[in-house]
DNA sequence: CAATAAATTAACCAAAAGGTTAAACCAAAT
DNA sequence: ATTTGGTTTAACCTTTTGGTTAATTTATTG
């Protein structure tokens, strides 16, 4: 656990994240940050020199943190069935805490796919084994063990995030739909994240 | 199908919904628009008056033609199988039509979710029958029968439409942790397709 | 306490943005 | 040929933006 201190940094970089949360990198104000962190304008240049590499610190700094568990979460699962009744949990209670970096995900990977692949990549590099391989392996071998009903890792991935990632995102559009207002409490993620469970256990698995 | 016009007004439309989708409303430029339309900046605003309704028109216009096709699938569907094995299908083709929408609505979603709530519910006032009464009841309905695993309707709509929403927003993500180039042709299109309604079928039909 | 370094501010700046305007252009109708 | 109405343009304007600067306050240290 990282110290919460609240010194001028800390607090522009909250107010940051909340204000590329809302409204992107190219819409988020630099007084805007500044206002929510109550310091001057100037002092964000002083500590992150740029509004474009404040940007980048901020999103390093949570991807180093989700792969981190998803990696923990790979690492205890020996069997597909584990792997499927975790993941979901990980990825929705990790964008629960703030889903405000649920946004500036789908922000970055909307406007600027390479930078995200980047961070990723450069995360990677620095780790001894290689997560990428092993998951492929994973799937293969699941799959040849009669385990597993999709053999392709690319759909694997992308069958378990988008219905965990997307629960926050795509909630205003399922209100509108549906005409009923839902609230995002621990009742609904529990069910959420069951939801999803249920889904890609009898989905995928055989 | 609408007429494809090649007048200034039809022009500067295919250019903005280009740049909306690279660049998001903030970051979108009025100057950029008319270079690649290849017309007078004075032009956009001549026609639509401001950034802000040129931007207004693209997602109407794009919605209305989503939901039209949504609708066509769901009233010929009699039993939820039919309904898992169309809708995929729907969603996956329609942004893949033109993945530059898929953007658009993504970064609707997150910087403006009144804004497509909104949309949503005056396209249902002007249909004379209610797809949402009838979505949730159908869903009701189904698992009442013993059809039906999943029993709420939030969570049956937010297993389809994120796995096919996702799948091009997201894939430079998992191309990143997979280290793999995925090319998104045809191929990719129907086994992207088959997985979903895999995954759907199977996770939440008993 | 004095000197130095770090933190903070108000005032400022150049560039770029969305948007306006008034004049020119052009096709069709009279 | 001239009027008329919709198009199109270059030049312009205002506001806002990220970013700078130079001066001041606050903390650190010898």
């Amino acid at each position: 656990m990282k110290k919460q201190k609240n010194t001028a940094k800390q607090r522009i970089l909250r107010s940051a994240v909340k204000e590329f949360a809302d409204h992107g990198f190219w819409g988020a104000r630099a007084s805007r940050i500044a206002k929510g962190a109550g310091i001057n304008k100037a002092m964000i240049f002083y500590y992150f020199s740029s509004k474009e590499n404040l940007y980048r610190v901020i999103i390093e700094d949570t991807f180093k943190d989700l792969i981190e568990e998803v990696q923990k979460s790979m690492a205890k699962s020996d069997h597909p069935e584990k792997l499927f009744e975790t993941l979901p949990e990980v990825y929705i209670r990790f964008f629960r805490k703030d889903e405000f970096m649920a946004k500036i995900i789908i922000h970055d990977l909307v406007q600027n796919p390479d930078h995200i692949s980047n961070i990723i990549g450069q995360l990677f590099e620095k780790t001894p084994y290689k997560p990428q391989k092993i998951f492929q392996e994973m799937v293969h071998k699941w799959h040849k063990k009669g385990l597993l009903a999709e053999s392709d890792p690319v759909h694997v991935i992308l069958n378990i995030i988008p219905p965990s990632l997307f629960c926050f995102i795509g909630l205003p559009m399922v209100e509108a739909v549906l005409e009923r207002k839902i609230k995002v409490d621990d009742k609904f993620i529990d069910e959420r994240i069951k939801s999803v469970v249920n889904l890609i256990k009898r989905g995928m698995l055989k």
